[in-house]
Parts: structure tokens; sequence; C-alpha cells
RNA sequence: GGCGCCGUAGCCAAGUGGUCUAAGGCGGCGGAUUGCAAAUCCGUUAUUCCCCGGUUCGAAUCCGGGCGGCGCCUCCA
């Protein structure tokens, strides 16, 4: 088994090789906490988890670092017009935040470092990054030299010519180049500032990361995360002021992730920076698009309220994560109709074997996988199969996609098991298919469980369902037992449609009659 | 204008030199089962991977050229 990643900075995937043997530390950028967190921002978290899980899984040890902006110009600005403070609104917004992960079951993630606890840690490295020539102060700001780094443009392919000539920006007539980005910026009356050397001021956007990867992960480390719209500028100038002052390697691993993209209109979900050729769209009309959320670009809150969490989660695993992946809602419809199979693979599990699929032991190790020993040759043929093209799928660079085809052909295994050895009927003794089901059952969860998903049961409805509902429908069916008893036919069939068209399925099984919503 | 990604069945999507006469899902069709359904099972649904050339014994996969979609170049995940 040999694990393959892709390395942006290389365009190739590569042999996976961590700094230090078992372990591996991973950095993901996180969100700027100024507004409720939309679809889109949960991307990133939610393959970097799935990453971690699957690391984990192969007995790595995993410290996996999420940064929290909670100083920049966007919250000053969001703040100033919401007549609240900078701190306030970061604060209720990095709760928003943890509650959206946890929603989504992101929780892999080992440490969440806010940048206004890493200042002096960035003042540390634009020190040494003036000291070493690749940056000089200017009016109470420190600007990075883009030419004082020879890999400068590495990571994004560009060189620091073409983007001048590609800059539309009014050139900043104080840098020396216009490739130049800022590492400090003094501060205005009334905004938040700190203490340095060259005056009060607030950090720039790159060196937070810079600071707290290398404070928490060190100078190098394995992994850096992020979403592909923040590979350039972002990740290449965190790259090189990195660098430039530790003299080393700063990440192995670059991932990035592709972006969401609304399937109805171009552009990502959240709103894009609309160009075509030379004609930059006015800022008013870009704004208006994305504040109307016609995009997609709901909270997520708002998405959780028409989808379960867990849908959107495979949902977001169903594509390749370099891909973009279209959202709409009907895309995750799709996804839903198929996870519905799975919700009634689990509801056959418990009626045969009366264990509850969700409480069923696994493995967290890939070492300890759950053995398949003594199940009939076979099931255990087409199980041990299975595993293995689960287990290369994600080998290959995270193809959770594949990875979730070979769960679809896992459900169908034990569905066909259950068909040909009659277990939901009278084959409920054949204790050596029952195990062998068990068996089945448990590498189904212990893969599923890889992705983040079926880790415990998700209520769909669950204020809906209060003891009323219950005790009107056993009576309902009661009453239609009582019809399909005498052969009415007519009454029988009248009260299915009805409930039908309130939203409830009538199953009619040897044992009795079951019902769900939708 | 510069840099980059992508184009696989009705739809979503995996596969990036031979095991591909191309996974899986949704949808469709036929059958088993059922009073009829639902659920489930079985079978079927692309001789072909946007188009045109080329490399190769061999290409969906590599190269060149078109056409089409998208991203970045603006402190967006």
């Amino acid at each position: 088994m040999t694990l393959r990643i892709y390395n942006t900075l290389s365009r190739k995937k590569e042999d996976f090789q961590t700094l230090k043997p078992g372990k591996v530390g991973i950095y993901l950028c996180g969100p700027t906490v100024y507004k409720h967190a939309h679809i889109g921002h949960m991307v990133g978290p939610v393959i970097i988890d799935t990453i971690a899980r699957y690391l984990k899984y192969n007995n790595y040890e995993v410290k996996f670092v999420n940064n929290i902006t909670d100083i920049d110009d966007k919250l000053i600005n969001k703040a100033t017009e919401l007549n609240t403070t900078v701190e306030k609104l970061a604060t209720d917004m990095t709760q928003d935040y943890f509650q959206n992960l946890e929603t989504m079951g992101v929780d892999t993630i080992t440490d969440f470092p806010k940048a206004t606890d890493y200042i002096q840690e960035m003042l540390d490295i634009i020190q040494s990054l003036i000291e070493k020539g690749n940056a000089y102060p200017l009016d109470g700001d420190v600007y990075f030299s883009a030419e004082s780094d020879p890999n400068y443009g590495s990571l994004s392919g560009r060189k620091i010519e073409e983007m001048i000539a590609g800059t539309r920006v009014e050139a900043n007539d104080k840098k020396k180049n216009p490739a130049d980005f800022a590492l400090w910026k003094r501060s205005r009356e009334g905004e938040p500032a700190w203490d340095s050397p060259w005056g009060p001021g607030r950090p720039g956007w790159h060196i937070e990361c810079s600071a707290m990867s290398r404070k928490l992960l060190g100078d190098s480390f394995d992994i850096h995360g992020g979403g592909l719209d923040l590979m350039f500028p972002h990740h290449e100038n965190e790259r090189a002021q990195s660098e430039c002052c530790t003299g080393k390697n700063y990440v192995r691993y670059w991932v990035h992730n592709g972006l969401m993209q609304a399937s109805d209109a171009p552009g990502k979900v959240g709103g894009q920076h609309d160009r075509h050729g030379d004609v930059v769209v006015d800022q008013e009309a870009q704004e208006a698009d994305k504040l109307s959320g016609s995009k997609g670009a709901a909270s997520v809150k708002e998405l959780f309220a028409i989808h379960p969490p867990e849908l959107v989660r495979l949902f977001l695993l169903s594509t390749h994560y370099r891909s973009p992946i279209a959202f709409s809602n009907e895309n995750i419809q799709e996804t839903g109709k198929g996870i519905e199979g799975f919700y009634r693979f689990f509801e056959t599990f418990e009626r045969i074997t009366g264990e509850s699929f969700y409480n069923l032991p696994t493995s967290e190790k890939r070492e300890h996988s759950v053995s398949l020993e003594g199940t009939p040759a076979e099931y255990f043929q087409q199980l041990s199969e299975l595993r293995q093209r689960y287990l290369e799928a994600m080998d290959d660079d995270f193809n959770t996609g594949g990875a979730i085809g070979v769960l679809f052909e896992l459900r169908s295994t034990l569905n066909a098991l259950i068909h040909e050895q009659k277990l939901d009927s009278e084959g409920k003794q054949n204790q050596p298919m029952v195990e062998a089901l068990k068996s089945g059952a448990c590498l189904l969860k212990e893969l599923s469980n890889l992705l983040g998903v079926f880790r415990k049961a998700s209520k769909k409805e669950p204020e809906a369902d209060d003891g009323l509902a219950n005790q009107l429908m056993e009576l309902v069916l009661e009453i239609r037992e009582e019809a399909r008893a005498s052969k009415n036919w007519d009454i029988a069939d009248k009260i299915r449609d009805g409930l039908a068209a309130c939203q409830i399925t009538v199953e009619d099984r040897p044992e009795g009659s079951l019902w769900r919503r939708g």
C-alpha cells in the first residue's frame, strides 16, 4: 500500500512521505470570521477532515491546524457597519464556524489558533525578513520584496514580470515593485492596532498563516490545504515569506480543493469576480450579486434546514476534491436518493439481527480492519475485493468518489446476501449467514465512517416525531390491516394513497406494515 | 491580455497508456417478489470517452490544432 497524493507544487501525484515517520502536520487556511459561513466554506474542512481520517486509519498521528483570522480589513469594515466591535463580531462568527464544523462531522482538527494570539510570532518573522533583505519598511507599512525570492511564483506558476503586466489595480506608487505585498499595515485612527518597531499597525493577511503554522507545526510541515482560489496570491506569498525567513522548505504537499460553483450560473458559490477580457464589471454589480444569495451562497444553516448535514457531506465527497463541484438543491437531492438506500439497509439489518447498525464495532485502524474469517466463501471473496478496491481508491489521492462507488456496491452485495439467503424472512435463523451479514455490515460501517458518514443515526425529522403521530399511525395502519385481511383493497389502497399525499410511505411486509416519511 | 483547469451515457460521476467490448449513483426499460404497491434482488440501458490530426504493437488516457465550459490574475474556502 502506497499512499499517493497530488501536489500542486509539482502538479503531479507523489508518494506520500512524511517529514517525521508516523506523524503528519496539516495546516488548513481557515475563515475570516466576519460573516456566517456559506457552503463553499465547508468544502476545505470536510475534505481535509476526510484526509485526516484516512491518515489516522493508516496509523499516522495527525496534528491538524485550522486557523481563525480574527483581524482583517473586512472584519473592521463589517464591525463598523454593524455598529459592533471587531472582537464581538469575530467571537460570534467563530462560534458559528465551530457549530457548522460540528454539524458537518468535522472533528479531526486539533488546533484552532487565532491570528491575534500570534502577533509576536508575526513580528519576529517580519523582523527577520527585513534583516535578510527580503522586506522593507515604508511609512509605517512593511512590504515583502517579491524579487528578493528567486523561487517567487513557483507554486502558482507565475512570473513576476507577467504579474505586473496583468495588474489591473492602480499600482501602489510607494511599493518598490507592484508584486510586493504587505506584511504589516499601519493602522489608522480608531482601528485595531498592535505596537511594532514600525509603529502601531496590524498584520497583513499572508503573514498570519506563516506565523501560526510555524509556531504549531514547525518551519517545515507535511500538508497545506486550502481552496484553489488561495493558491495565488495567498499561498504563494506565504511560501515566499516562510522560506525566506527559515531558509527551509515550507510545505511538502500543497493540497488545493476545487471550488464549489452554482450549477445554473457561472462563477463560484458566494460570488465571482466577473471579468470579461479586460472589462471589469463594476463593484456595485458584483456586490449585489453576492448579497442576493442567488448563486447558492445561502448560509450553512439555511442549507441544513433543507438537507441533512450527512447528505451534504456525502455530496461534497461524491466528486474528486480537486474538481469543481456544482452546487444545486437538485444535485444534492439526487445524492439523497442514493443515501436513502443505505438507510433502508440499516433498517433491514436491525430487523434481522436485532442490532443497530450504528452500534456495530468498527476498527479505526487499517491493520485491524474487520475480520471476514468464517464468512462463507462466495461472500468472503466479494467482500474482500470490495474492501481492496475501496482502499485502492483512497490510496490514490483520496479518491472519495471512487470509494463511494464501492460503498454502493458493498450495500448491494449485502442486500443480495439477505435476498439470496432469505434472511429477512424464513432464513432468519441461518446463523452462519447472519454472521456473514454482520461482518459485511461492520465493514460497511468501517469504510463509510472513514468518509465521516453513517457514524450515528441521523434523525431526519427530530421535532416532527412526537408521540401523537406515532399513535395515530398505529391506529391508521391497524384499520388498514383489517381491511387488507378482509381483502377490502379499495379501503386499504385509499388509506395508503392518502398517506402518500401526506409524504408518508407505507411498506407492507410479511410481519406487518411499516411507515416512514418521505 | 497573461497563467491554469476541465469536456466520459438522459443527468451526476470514477477511471489518466493494455485487466476499458469504460466503476458506481440517479433516471428509464424488462423480470422476480407483492392482492396491487413499497422495499429488495436479477437483467438491461456508452462498441465508446467534444472534434480533427499525430505518437505507439496498443490511447478515454500521451502530443499538436480546433471548438466549448470554468477558475485565478482584486486580502474569496
